[in-house]
DNA sequence: GATACGGATTTATAGACAGCATGTC
DNA sequence: CTATAAATCCGTATC
């Protein structure tokens, strides 16, 4: 089907048009014909690369330009709101606003309200509904990405409550991967459901197994036996390839070996680039190995890797000036990053309490990155049978159907703060309504029976009004109480909440770092880590050390909390460490922890202390300990000795610059007031951008004609600043 | 008695959302 | 609980 031909509004076609594209895609077609453009729902189950976006544009676009009102966009992860976000900007050309919102950027608040097309989390949006802004009463539409997700332990019931909510209130756009029940999905949803395995780029799947390739068809190849061959040949090929692996270890190892193989076939100019490459990462063990494989031409990819990494290996792949990336799933349900060949090293993984198969839902999304359109008539998907029978993986990953998805809605930890919500924010005022609610989700759909749901829900509830998070008053109503609302807009697990209240009057008698931090460790929102076994004795020994700060008991070691307390003590010191100044990389060697690591353990410490003393503020809080917590907070946030308070509170002055600042003498914000600029600059890492902003923050005004831009401005400025801060 | 070696035994294991008010080196 | 590799332990050989 043309594009000219759809029956859209003329200006969405042209900017289509515009960008290449003169032709739908088949799957697409069918999808813009099932009745979406009236306003049907509509569940869409493709691949991924085969168009789906491009759907859910032109469904937004021309609702919105026809209807008017707003369309939000939910994606999985920050990342993909980003990538979304770029994309989307395209149709600002047609005055449709667009806006990204996750936790790193803005929060309730009114600006969302100007905006046509909103992508956010999920996890933002319910937060969004939760805050009550007035603007989403203005939603005409919901795309839901990633929908099957829905069965996801952890996430998926966040996503299944938003839609239960929007269900009666927007149309809904259901964007999923191949499962084994969409019409479940699309009934549930009240949706049209359109389902192909139809791809842009031909996808030939295989299993590999010592030194033999089998594709799905039967036609065999043969390799070396290692399947390492199946990367290097790739890349002898003038392609790349994307190795799936199960561990971070193993990440790590695989890439360092393969780089000593493909550093044999990269140019020399490609060489030299690598090189510089890895000469500009920081120094950091971590980087050690990234480094020793990014010269060869590989890198390795996990969550353990800072930012600033993960996206310039992602970028120089993309360039391919990276042959091959070796991943744990990151990468496999993240960004788009696609490759000509996709290797499959595991199909298990440790899961807590054992070995599981991995679905074929996660495997099918692994394979579905090979294959780079534009560049490649077909991409290759192959997995490696290494102990598991070749036979036996074929049937599963490469013929078999993909898991249902099941509800996770009653997942306890999840359905416990979406029982508080809908109490709080949702104004569900009796048990009756509750149940009334429930019966909308998917859950109810797929088992049409609420009554072990409703025992739980009973149970949530008594542990609610036991809390004082909600009360009942005489005729069995539902009271939302402040500690209830607050957790609740602070999107915190209720027994996190708990927690932090049951320590308060310990906490008040002794505010402590180590104590507050172990307690914020000991919640369900924080990241758990393990101590290791010979790090146990050191963290209990330190436990005892610490004893009387805590505001909790040691558990005894039979005790099952044990293990689970131990890991609170490491994660306290690592944030005392960090709010003592050690330095990021003696964190990483003293913990054996990545940088990813320590940054997710940082925003979450960040999130939770924030959420302590706005709890604390609603129980008659002591204005000293009230203080206290704050500078802690800004301690915690900026990794800093109370010293530097007064200077991180500048701007453009974290840690780095704070401490050195300090060392040469300006402890005050009065001292750099009163400095000379000339002193300030001699000062490490202080240029004439961070002077310039901190000039600004004083509220001294810039010398009039010395605006940025030409030299001469340049050198008026300079020598005027001095004279103005003398 | 100290050290080196090699086989046996033990240990550890993926990822990443949320508040709020603005900016690290 | 299905695996696998690295780290550690431990006995033996060697100097």
């Amino acid at each position: 089907m043309r594009i000219e031909e759809l029956p859209v509004d003329e200006r969405v076609k042209r900017v289509i048009i515009e960008r290449g594209i003169e032709e739908l895609y088949p799957p697409q077609a069918k999808a813009l014909k099932s009745g979406v453009l009236d306003g049907k729902n509509l569940v869409l189950a493709i691949p991924t690369a085969s168009g789906k976006t491009l759907v859910s544009e032109i469904v937004m676009a021309n609702k919105l330009l026809r209807e008017g009102g707003k369309a939000v966009y939910l994606v999985p992860l920050k990342a993909l709101a980003e990538e979304k976000y770029r994309e989307f900007k395209a149709w600002e050309v047609l005055g449709l606003r667009v806006a990204a919102t996750t936790g790193d950027y803005d929060s309730t608040d009114e600006w969302l309200g100007r905006y046509d097309i909103i992508i956010a989390t999920s996890e933002k949006f319910d937060s969004l509904l939760r805050h009550g802004s007035n603007w989403i009463r203005d939603i005409k539409l919901v795309v839901a990405d990633e929908v099957h997700l829905i069965g996801s332990y952890d996430r998926g019931a966040t996503l299944e409550m938003i839609l239960s909510h929007m269900l009666d209130r927007a149309q809904i756009l259901a964007l999923s991967a191949t499962v084994g029940n969409a019409e479940e999905l699309a009934e549930w949803l009240n949706a049209e459901l359109v389902v192909s395995d139809w791809r842009p780029v031909e996808l030939k799947k295989g299993v590999f197994h010592l030194g033999e390739l089998v594709w799905e068809d039967g036609k065999r190849e043969r390799y070396p036996e290692n399947w390492e061959s199946l990367a290097i040949d790739a890349v002898k090929r003038g392609k790349q390839a994307l190795v799936f692996v199960n561990t971070r270890r193993s990440a790590e190892k695989e890439a360092v070996s393969l780089s000593s193989k493909v550093a044999r076939l990269l140019t020399k100019p490609e060489t030299r680039q690598l090189k510089e490459l890895a000469d500009s990462l920081e120094e950091n063990p971590t980087n050690e190995k990234l480094k020793k494989a990014i010269r060869g031409g590989v890198a390795f990819h996990h969550a353990g890797l800072s930012r600033t990494e993960r996206t310039m290996i992602e970028d120089a792949f993309r360039e391919g000036l990276i042959k091959v990336i070796t991943a744990t799933p990151t990468l496999s349900a993240g960004i788009n990053l696609p490759a000509f060949r996709v290797i499959i090293r595991d199909t298990k993984r440790y899961a807590g309490f054992g070995w599981t198969d991995i679905p074929v839902l996660e495997i099918q999304q692994m394979m579905g990155r090979a294959g780079r359109p534009k560049y490649d008539r077909v991409g290759e998907a192959i997995v490696v049978a290494r102990t598991e029978d070749p036979k036996k993986l074929m049937e599963k990953y490469i013929h078999g159907k993909p898991e249902k998805l099941f509800s996770m809605l009653a997942n306890e930890q999840a359905f416990r703060s979406q029982v508080l919500a809908l109490i709080t924010n949702f104004g569900v005022s009796n048990f009756r309504e509750l149940i009334g609610f429930l019966e909308k989700t998917f859950y109810f759909h797929q088992r049409k029976d609420t009554s072990s749901i409703e025992y739980k829900a009973k149970d949530i509830v008594y542990f609610l009004i036991e809390n004082e998070f909600v009360d009942m008053d005489m005729n069995d109503r539902f009271i939302a109480l402040p500690f209830g609302k607050r957790t609740s807009q602070l999107y915190i697990d209720p027994l996190t909440a708990k927690r932090f209240k049951d320590a308060f009057p310990k906490l008040e008698r002794n505010p402590n770092p180590f104590g507050i931090f172990q307690l914020i460790a000991s919640t369900p929102d924080m990241a758990t880590l393990n101590a290791r076994r010979r790090e146990m004795e050191d963290y209990l020994d330190l436990a005892y050390e610490f004893e009387e700060k805590l505001y909790t008991n040691i558990p005894y070691y039979e005790d099952y909390r044990f293990q689970t307390f131990l890991g609170e003590i490491k994660t306290a010191k690592i944030l005392l460490d960090w709010i003592n100044e050690v330095p990021e990389a003696r964190i990483y060697e003293t913990y054996s922890i990545d940088p990813g690591d320590l940054y997710r353990i940082l925003e979450l410490a960040d999130w939770l202390m924030y959420s302590l003393i706005e709890l604390y503020k609603l129980f008659e809080p002591e204005k000293d300990v009230l203080n206290y917590l704050r500078d802690l907070h800004l301690r915690l946030r900026h990794g800093v000795r109370e010293e530097l308070l007064e200077l991180v509170r500048l701007p453009n002055i974290g840690r780095k610059r704070a401490r050195a600042l300090y060392n040469a003498g300006f402890r005050t914000q009065e001292d750099i007031m009163r400095a000379k600029v000339r002193d300030l600059l001699e000062v490490e890492g202080i240029g004439m951008k961070v002077v310039e902003g901190l000039f600004r923050h004083f509220g001294v005004e810039m010398p009039k004609g010395a605006k940025k831009g030409s030299k001469k401005a340049e050198r008026v400025r300079k020598g005027t600043l001095d004279d103005f801060l003398k």
